[in-house]
DNA sequence: GATCGACGTGTAATCGATTTCTTGGGGGAT
DNA sequence: ATCCCCCAAGAAATCGATTACACGTCGATC
């Protein structure tokens, strides 16, 4: 592979010369000709390890999701993506696949790698790395999740408005004996959205019995079937379930399928997260969307915030309730608009 | 940041030793311990952008998917993320978006990046730089896709023996009208399985009218819809639809529901790739399954065989039918073993 | 016509590591 | 006691770029 000396030499200049043309600089129009003829005739590209180093800059930022194979992170992930590269910059995914050291083991990594700028949806909140990358200096943004002690911005949803049409949605339905399939207590984003849905039944005069909320450590379909058991176990099952994921739901799903049990007849369930097959489930799911693509586009542009020494407020995005039919059929009065995407 | 000079002062040694110590190299005991105690004591990390440049080694290796969104790619990208990982190397992921332009972008990119080598699932045909990665001599393994002209190996599932039964499956119900939802001719994994499923067909005396074989340019949702809808426009409309990819079966699936039509009953449909919602559709699709995992493995074997100059042969793992109710019943003779994954 | 600026270009330092070459000291063999 | 060998550790070159500084040339100004 060429380099900027043999571009130099073939051009008969310097190689500062040569990478003055190649920036932009200085340079009088002959002499830039004849260099980039160089370039062109060696097919030279900049070795960008070595203006990295120099430049301390490596035109990358890092992204930690939780899950690679969970929709709602890929589209968070997509967005992200668009959003940095539209902006000049690449992006390194990292997948933590919800475990914590796998998540250290990749910030680590990322660091390593001189990365401008973290983007992270934490796995668990004990990460010792996420520490780390405040006193290292990186700038950081927490996405989707927020890290208790970690002083960082946040962009995140919020679903006090969603869950609270949801809670209106349910009661409307006849729904008095509903329940919850959240992360273990003490994850901000499942405690958060536990106390919401909990309020918001209770203006209602629904209860939410903790014996109707159900933990789950890992955010996955084994985990979201393994609550559904245990909820159909119940002396008393509840008649509706709001599972706290996508994929959690999934699980949900499969149990209920098992027993041969029917949504919406013997079961209502509303799933946290928005993906495109839900329109094609049987039958269609209510979902509570976020604004995913909005939240990757914020998080990229409050990181860059940060990287160039701006200021970087914490963002938060409402997200809303869309209604089909698994909660039985919708009443059509106290439901916000449904999605663009659900003009099938 | 602490670099390797101040961990040397701190010790009282030269740099050499410490980079050495850090290697596992030479030092005595004593020596040893008192630089392991300065990198304790300074929070020191080598600086991998530093390494990389000396050694000319990145330790990190590049993915290119068509598309992130593709639940198919994303559970292959998780694939090649693990094995990758626990072969030490770290992953890039690039984002193509099935763009040609994007997809050259990004080779461009990694390039630059000096990654150790490249897996390619190629978005189009006609990319000028995948030419250029072969003569810059960075180790490359084609994904999923082969490219034509591109000399390197190929890792990717075989779909004859899923056609065949899904021929004969079709047979067997009584389907006559079978169509295809494909990428545009000239597409190598299209025109692959164009191929192999009319063969199929034709040994049950089934044909496949040219008008039956729909192409989209985009193998997204809209395109698969487009296509379903010309379909169902033909004064003779097909009675069993193949979508070669879970996207534009779920645009398929958007018409036939916009026009009120049922699946099986009014029209078949079986899907290319096994994607984890399927058996929660309604109904239930019937699907080929690629070996998605195991092609991420083994394409990262094949890049590291490359890498350390070893023999690299392309791989082809076979794709299986996976039978369910979208076809109308199961008869369950010439039907192969059901996924494990179903047993729900 | 001499002097001063401005500007284009080259020289060399630098980023932070690895690695080759060199040096010096300790230990074993004679 | 002397010599030699070996090995640990330091000095310095190196990877490929960017960039501060120095220098030479040319045009403008008086």
């Amino acid at each position: 592979m060429a380099n900027i000396k043999d571009v130099a030499e073939r051009a008969g200049v310097s190689v500062a010369t040569v990478s003055r043309v190649l920036n932009g600089n200085s340079p009088v129009a002959e002499t830039r000709e004849r260099v980039l003829a160089a370039v062109r005739e060696l097919g030279y590209r900049p070795n960008n390890v070595a203006r990295a180093l120099r430049t301390a800059r490596t035109g990358t930022l890092g992204l930690i999701i939780g899950d690679l194979t969970n929709p709602f992170f890929t589209e968070l992930a997509d967005a992200v993506e668009d959003e940095a590269r539209s902006l000049g910059y690449s992006l390194v995914i990292g997948n933590a696949g919800e475990r914590p050291e796998q998540q250290d083991d990749y910030i680590r990594t990322l660091l390593d790698r001189q990365i401008d700028g973290l983007l992270v949806s934490s796995a668990g909140t004990g990460s010792a790395m996420l520490g780390e990358v405040v006193t290292s200096g990186t700038p950081l943004v927490l996405l989707d999740r927020i890290v208790p002690g970690i002083d960082a911005p946040c962009v995140r949803a919020d679903g006090r408005e969603a869950l609270t049409d949801l809670a209106a949605h349910l009661a409307a339905l006849g729904r008095r004996r509903p329940a919850i399939i959240v992360a273990p207590a003490g994850t901000p984003t499942g405690d958060e959205r536990l106390r919401l849905f909990r309020t918001a039944l209770a203006a209602h005069g629904i209860a939410l019995p903790d014996a109707c909320v159900g933990a789950t450590p890992d955010l996955q379909p084994t985990g979201g079937r393994a609550v559904m058991r245990a909820f159909l176990d119940l002396p008393e099952p509840p008649d509706a379930v709001l599972a706290t994921d996508n994929l959690m739901a999934l699980g949900a799903m499969d149990e209920l399928r098992a027993r041969g049990l029917r949504i919406p007849e013997d079961m209502a369930l509303v799933v946290y997260d928005e993906v495109p097959w839900f329109r094609h489930a049987a039958p269609p799911l209510t979902a509570i969307a976020q604004p995913t693509r909005e939240l990757g586009r914020a998080a990229v542009h409050t990181l860059l915030a940060r990287i160039e020494g701006r200021e970087a407020e914490s963002v938060l995005l409402p997200a809303r309730l869309v209604t089909r039919h698994s909660c039985g059929e919708p009443t059509g009065s106290r439901v916000p608009v449904p999605s663009p995407a659900d003009a099938v």
